[in-house]
DNA sequence: TATGAATGAGCTTTCATTCAT
DNA sequence: AATGAATGAAAGCTCATTCAT
């Protein structure tokens, strides 16, 4: 009977799993208007039906797939951070982390993005542990770095947020840019390491703290 | 006659621009799937009959939206190169001419967004033309700044153009992560100053040659 | 321009009608529940999609429906009182009235107890009015007579009420019951007027006042 | 062996009772269209898949909660009539029997009303033995009482019985219609006897030969 | 006997598009 | 040039019913 159950169970939650993967990838592609409940039942193998009866409408089920992203990165630049390292040694860890992070998982850049054109709408329930994860952990990094004198003093530290966030998503989200400009695979081992790069490059020599730079004169 | 003709033709192309205008800021927000043809006749109050007269299609329409918002940007940033200017200057220049233009028309920043998400499908006939302007105009500046010494010479151009575009981006089209992190007004003239200044602090003490800085070490 | 506009108002209200007629015949048969939209459609010779431009929903159609048969009974009863005839005649007068009414209208009695059943969910915002008629018309004829010295004076008017419109009702509405008891056609002339003078024959000797009757000792 | 039986056949019985119990509640607050299977399931607290172990199909189910409640009235008034004792006695109480049983049993009452508006078609197999009752029963009242002249000779006995039945259903029919009308519970004592009173007083004196009362000239 | 998971057919509703004037 | 009315195809969703165990 336990063990029955326990198949029973495997069975449903299987079926669950299937059609969260196919929404993932019918809803990162097309968006919440452009995806069909159809298509989406197709790619999971299963009977529309059970969409319903798993997640009750179109839209809750898309909702159910952004928590399953968001919850991706809730642990994922905790661990980044090295107590007692230097601020740009862990920051430079927590950027690689969160680029590599968003390489692996286009999807999830593409949902995000989709999101912020709705203007959040369903997501917005979700979405504030996006933004605790940048504010709290990567903030952490470089208020500890703007202590230590380190990172420039007059460092805004939303802006900067902000700005490595926008860096490291802008490859993956705008393929239509990113394709017509370089002739490479724009997945490829060097290209993405040449563009974690250039982030660093781009980030830190902007953010160092001018002690570190003999010449400031902006 | 000849002077209903004139008429005619008159109101014929205020219809039509009324069309366009209210598809422009319907697609926009809601983007292609998400817009409903009779919300925008209803918002350019006319008959949904003569969006199929002008448009043809709703596709049709939304592809005209984005060949008229591409339109925008053909002069926008030849002006800002003044010849012989440090191309420090010149790059501020269109940096901030650039900034400045994503800020007065969001609804261009959100078109061209749904656009990379829908992988330019609509878009790739009249999309090159952004890339252009954003590779030959600002292109050239850091290409003459490279010449001139002014800039790292290591520097990728494309790259760099693509963090440029995305730091400018960022703040006008993640909404959802910029309204939390600041009480004040997204578009308050102070906000926005203060997020161009972080823009061209970053892009420039990275970009700056070593030359320029005293300790480059990295 | 106002001819066109004339006529293009009256197809317009037309095919509001054709749906109301067919929705009325399809609703009073098989209920809400019963009911299929494509049915309704097929029946007023229009396309489903224009049942809900002009009623919303299959719900809505249904209330619409149901308000416009509990109007029909407005100006039913008022007609029937000639003000200083003898009450009895005046109530013989609305009962017959009430009677033949509901025999002319049997889908008017079917909507009723459909409403009836599904506990007046969707009536109740019309119903008060069908039970104003019954209880200021036909209540004044019963409050007339019994202070007149006509019908009994403990006769309570609202059981009354409710029982003459339960003996009318009765016979077009328990098809079920009905067609087997008798042989003739239940809708013939003949079985009608039977029928009524059962109902009269019933109410009267009950209401009558004792003065009326030597022997009232129950 | 046996007695593991005995266990399984009471179990058995046991959910098909709790399946016709909630069938019978639901079916008649709701019909047979808007009954929803997994809705009897859930209150039958069982397994949807039993219902159709045991009945089959849902149309099968509610033809056999129609049959059991039908069932109901057998021997209901039987038992009513008093050999010898007065028609006029033995009316009363076979009457106050059948109101009060409806009283008792308002799902008997709305499951007999839904079978009406819908045709019979489903009950037709079993409604023969409800007329049968009241035909056979009731009216052996009235026709020995029409026989020792108590009852008006003229009566007509299907028409009385008909209204009979009217004047009782339509306070635990017409609910919509009732519980505006009055203040009180509906289903008080009060209430129930004060509608049972007014039944009587119209049957009777409407039905009571001219013998019995001195004037009775319509 | 009992169950959780699954299904296909069909329902209500929506939408881009076209007809008739 | 302009419009109100109409449509077909397809969308989201629901339901009675059955499978597998």
């Amino acid at each position: 009977m336990n063990r029955q159950n326990t198949e029973e169970l495997s069975r449903a939650e299987d079926s669950k799993n299937r059609i969260l993967l196919a929404a993932e990838q019918i809803f990162s592609h097309k968006g919440l208007d452009g995806a069909r409940v159809d298509e989406i039942a197709a790619k999971a193998e299963i009977n529309k039906r059970m969409i319903y009866h798993y997640f009750e409408s179109k839209e809750n089920l898309y909702v159910e797939v952004l928590r399953r992203n968001y919850n991706k990165i809730y642990n994922l630049t905790k661990e980044a951070i090295v107590p007692g390292a230097a601020p740009q040694e862990n920051a430079e860890r927590a950027l690689r982390r969160y680029f590599y992070f968003l390489a692996q998982d286009e999807e999830f850049v593409r949902l995000v993005s989709w999101e912020a054109l709705q203007q959040g709408r369903y997501g917005s329930k979700v979405l504030p542990e996006l933004l605790y994860l940048l504010q709290e952990d990567l903030g952490q990094i470089l208020r500890e770095g703007i202590e230590q004198g380190v990172f420039r003093q007059d460092l805004d530290i939303r802006h900067t947020l902000l700005s490595i966030h926008a860096l490291c998503h802008v490859y993956f989200n705008r393929h239509d840019m990113v394709q017509p400009m370089w002739p490479t695979d724009r997945m490829s081992e060097d290209m993405l390491e040449s563009r974690l790069q250039h982030i660093l490059d781009l980030v830190f020599h902007g953010i160092l703290s001018p002690t570190k730079r003999a010449d400031f004169s902006k």
